[in-house]
DNA sequence: AGCCAGGAAGTCC
DNA sequence: GGACTTCATGGC
């Protein structure tokens, strides 16, 4: 167990941003987290946090995982006042972080988000992690819940058992991309050798894979806070709110954490609104 | 029944 | 380069 102050992070919100999506609520503010092939028990009182891990897994695996070397006080502190949406939207969710996930989790969840909805493409991961991803050691902490599935895994699989895992159309560009894997062992390692501009360009190669795709996996697979997503909700905040245009200027080298805020407000907004019109 | 969901590929021009 | 269509799947 280790334990820690920490600022600027806030589980719940995370755990809603959309940027990850195997984040499991056990009960109030606290929440199961898989990943790196490990599992993680993290709660929130306040600023200060439990986490399951001791120490020495803290800081060679999570403290990087929650991005707590950047600070985002100061990135929230150097937005425009007169910029009203945005100043909302990070009083609304100023706990979100960028979380630096694991490339190919990011990828594979990526795919499958494409047309898709966050409920759904969360049923997709489990069932893809339910089929194919590792079970826990049988005396080590356990949980129902799998390990994400190694490429390795996932290169072996046969078309016809990814679709009876319901993935809808997606499931074709997660066969290729576990193919190229198998062809191009050093293609993940090249991806994180790489800047943010000649990434999204090699992503923008691989089937299934376009622009705001591989801006994503730019932003959560590869840490490159400048990738600027624009799905749709982003492009709903653009037309109403910024009719010149965001402002990526006055933001350059991180427009991706802002992106997450005004995503995250925009998209509990629109949830909010929908349930009530039930 | 049709529209939407963290879109992209294919097919026109 | 655009615009338009199609692509599975499920919730509302």
């Amino acid at each position: 167990m280790h334990q820690a102050h920490i600022q600027d992070l806030n589980l719940s919100q995370i755990a809603a941003s959309g940027q990850c999506f195997r984040w499991k609520a056990l009960e109030e503010m606290t929440y199961e987290i898989i990943a790196f092939g490990k599992r993680l028990v993290v709660n929130q009182k306040e600023d200060l946090f439990t986490f399951s891990c001791d120490e020495k897994e803290f800081y060679s695996i999570w403290y990087a995982y929650f991005d707590l070397d950047t600070d985002y006080k100061k990135i929230k502190e150097s937005i425009d006042p007169k910029d009203r949406y945005l100043s909302a939207a990070i009083s609304y969710g100023g706990g979100i972080r960028i979380l630096k996930q694991d490339l190919w989790e990011v990828i594979i969840s990526f795919l499958i988000s494409q047309n898709n909805n966050i409920p759904r493409i969360k049923g997709c991961i489990e069932r893809l992690c339910d089929h194919f991803g590792e079970k826990w050691m049988k005396d080590c902490e356990v949980s129902e819940r799998r390990k994400f599935p190694t490429p390795d895994v996932l290169s072996c699989a046969e078309q016809s058992e990814l679709k009876e895992l319901g993935l809808g159309y997606r499931d074709r560009a997660i066969y290729l991309m576990a193919q190229k894997l198998k062809q191009d062992k050093k293609y993940l390692s090249r991806l994180k050798a790489m800047d943010y501009q000649e990434a999204h360009k090699a992503l923008l190669k691989e089937y299934g894979i376009g622009k705001k795709v591989a801006d994503c996996i730019c932003l959560y697979g590869l840490y490159k806070i400048e990738a600027f997503p624009i799905d749709t909700h982003m492009k709903k905040i653009i037309e109403a709110y910024y009719p010149n245009g965001f402002p990526l200027e006055r933001y350059q080298g991180y427009a991706g954490i802002l992106q997450q805020y005004l995503f995250y407000y925009h998209l509990t907004k629109t949830e909010a609104f929908s349930s009530k019109n039930k």
